[in-house]
DNA sequence: TCTATTACTTACCTAAAAGAAAGTAAGAGT
DNA sequence: ACTCTTACTTTCTTTTAGGTAAGTAATAGA
């Protein structure tokens, strides 16, 4: 059994799927793969969140250490987001995504225009 | 641009985001990753699903079509569950999030005892 | 003094997800 | 005739996620 935050999983797959069973927080994830990101950043970037739910997810994943969150004594204020250690390995998980939209995609979609977006982590 | 069941998206992650943003789908795909199941097992397997959810995702990822619904004529009634080519492709995802999983916990839980899942996935 | 900027918080509300519990259909076995 | 099994459906209720809109703090610059 795996214990993490007083939860207990008997799977690490249950691990995962449990911190990331919302919309927004692999999303999040994903936006700061390319870079560190201000509030401010996030809220234009990431498609449609609310600043209220971006303050309730970005307070989730750092409290999970998932990401780091750095003040700086300015004004206006500065607040940085960027990925920890545990952060960064998600990489591979969106890495995977990226592809399993593609190749889904091709079987049960199709590609409008070319407005497709460039990450630049893959 | 990417569309998917009328819907656009400007990344494929968004796609695979949009499509696994609940809290059941991946696990359901997880365990029928072990092999194709009836009803009765994913509502015995998946961890504290209830019927009716479990009808309503498996109706979602039918129509997405990630599982495959095999309906037998016999009584009592046999459904088997599987998952189709796209379903299968998730696999790469899932066992990302297996990694990620196991080294989470070890910075961030702890293992209790030996009971953990032996997935033969991996 | 007034406005702008950033990163929030607060209060209230709505919609969607999910749970609980009971019911149904269609036979097969006793 | 009665019970059992499976794969649901149905109704009703609760929980949770998320949205809207307004407010706040602190200071720089016009």
């Amino acid at each position: 059994m795996y214990l993490v935050n007083e939860k207990e999983y008997n799977c690490s797959v249950a691990v995962t799927l449990d911190i990331f069973n919302d919309r927004w927080k692999l999303s999040i994830i994903w936006h700061l793969l390319n870079g560190d990101m201000r509030f401010k950043d996030l809220h234009e970037t990431v498609n449609e969140i609310t600043q209220k739910t971006l303050t309730v997810k970005l307070k989730e994943l750092e409290e999970k250490k998932i990401i780091h969150r750095e003040v700086y004594a300015e004004v206006p204020p500065k607040v940085v987001y960027s990925l920890t250690c545990s952060g960064k390995k998600l990489k591979p998980v969106l890495q995977e995504m990226y592809k399993w939209g593609i190749d889904y995609v091709q079987e049960c979609g199709k590609i409008t225009n070319d407005h497709v977006c460039k990450s630049s982590i893959l």
